[in-house]
DNA sequence: CTTCGGCTGACGG
DNA sequence: CTAACGCCGTCAGCCGAAG
């Protein structure tokens, strides 16, 4: 059955809000922060629109080393997330009103099975130009759409021409719009694994196409060799999933200073253990396994973890678990002195007591 | 043998 | 002068223990 898939992915997201906002912004470099509140300018680069871009500022960079290659009309700003869950929200409605089978996949992109609404892809092509005219009137937001025969292609022609892009890849032009494009932009294929296949001479999709299936098994192993060379002909049957639930729910945060007392950090886990637990009654989740993070002044991180037999909701439970994780931790880690901590909970069931067949 | 718990590491928005 | 560095979530893979 022949599918049409449109990728959806708003512009520079959280800064394209922030010119929505404020329209002044429009034309100047902006530059959305999140910061860690340890010192002035700690903390890292969320998201830059294209002003920014084109001096070399970018996501994941820190927020000092942006401000050295900034302009004097560059705009830094902190990350005010609930106002773009609102407009996320928004545009969700807007595109899931488009599509046979909806899947948002972000905040900000989203995932559209379109085939029977547009029949063929000269349809598709139409009814992307109308999503994006009508997304722009209703929200005021530009996206870039890619429209493929499934997920894997769709979403690396929303990325090929951006901003407020259109691209469109036809059935059986899978492999021939791929071969050109680095490996990096598959998913899964990151820094660690570029550098690998680098190595074996692999730079482009087409190279990991024509590769020796012996040489990436001897390297990668057998799941992800298929893997990749499914990926690099552009075959993928994986279904949009309308319903995705949630594996986890955690907290993160630096300290003020680096520590390993338990006193100074025990209250900090109680208040993630607050929010965790907030956001778990919202989504009436249930848990039955707590863990904590510990990232080093050297950034290196470490996690610990504890499993109970009952599904529970505790706020008193997290929080003693958590501080009894860490305080092992530090224990049995004098040495070290924490940079960041954070708490998680997993393994979840929808309701407490949840009984099983056998005791019916 | 499979499953579960615990943990690390890679990745991505 | 250099180095600088958030937060939230998913998944694969490994190990050892338990079933």
């Amino acid at each position: 059955m022949q599918r049409i898939i449109l990728h959806v992915d708003l512009d520079y997201f959280f800064a394209q809000c922030e010119e929505l906002r404020n329209p002044s912004l429009k034309g100047k470099p902006v530059v959305v922060c999140v910061y860690s509140g340890r010192s002035e300018d700690s903390g890292a680069v969320s998201t830059a629109n294209y002003e920014a871009r084109k001096l070399g500022i970018k996501s994941g960079i820190p927020i000092a080393f942006a401000k050295r290659s900034a302009s004097p009309e560059t705009v830094f700003l902190p990350v005010d997330f609930d106002f773009y869950s609102e407009k996320s929200e928004q545009v969700m409605e807007v595109l899931r009103s488009f599509a046979d089978v909806f899947e948002q996949a972000s905040v900000d992109e989203a995932y559209l099975d379109v085939s029977s609404k547009a029949k063929n892809f000269s349809g598709a092509k139409s009814l992307a130009e109308k999503i994006k005219s009508e997304l722009k009137e209703k929200t005021g937001l530009t996206c870039s759409v890619g429209i493929a025969s499934n997920k894997l292609v769709a979403k690396i022609a929303s990325d090929f021409l951006k901003p407020s892009g259109l691209t469109m890849v036809e059935p059986r032009k899978e492999a021939e719009f791929l071969a050109p494009l680095k490996a990096s932009r598959l998913l899964g294929i990151g820094k660690k694994t570029t550098e690998r296949l680098e190595n074996l001479g692999i730079k482009t999709i087409g190279d990991l196409a024509n590769a020796s299936p012996s040489v990436l098994t001897d390297e990668f192993g057998r799941n992800w060799t298929d893997y990749f060379k499914q990926s690099a002909l552009g075959i993928d049957e994986s279904p949009l999933e309308p319903f995705r639930e949630a594996q986890q729910i955690s907290r993160i945060t630096t300290l003020k200073q680096d520590s390993n007392e338990i006193s100074f950090i025990a209250p900090v886990l109680d208040f993630l253990s607050e929010e965790i637990i907030e956001s778990a009654k919202a989504e009436q989740l249930f848990f039955r396994t707590i863990s904590i993070t510990a990232i080093t002044s050297k950034l290196e991180t470490h996690t610990k973890s504890k499993t109970f037999e009952q599904p529970t909701q505790s706020l008193e439970l997290l929080k003693s678990t958590a501080r009894e994780l860490m305080q092992n931790f530090l224990s049995q880690n004098p040495e070290l002195k924490l940079r960041r901590v954070g708490a998680r909970i997993s393994n979840f069931s929808k309701k407490e007591n949840q009984k099983t067949l056998a005791e019916f």
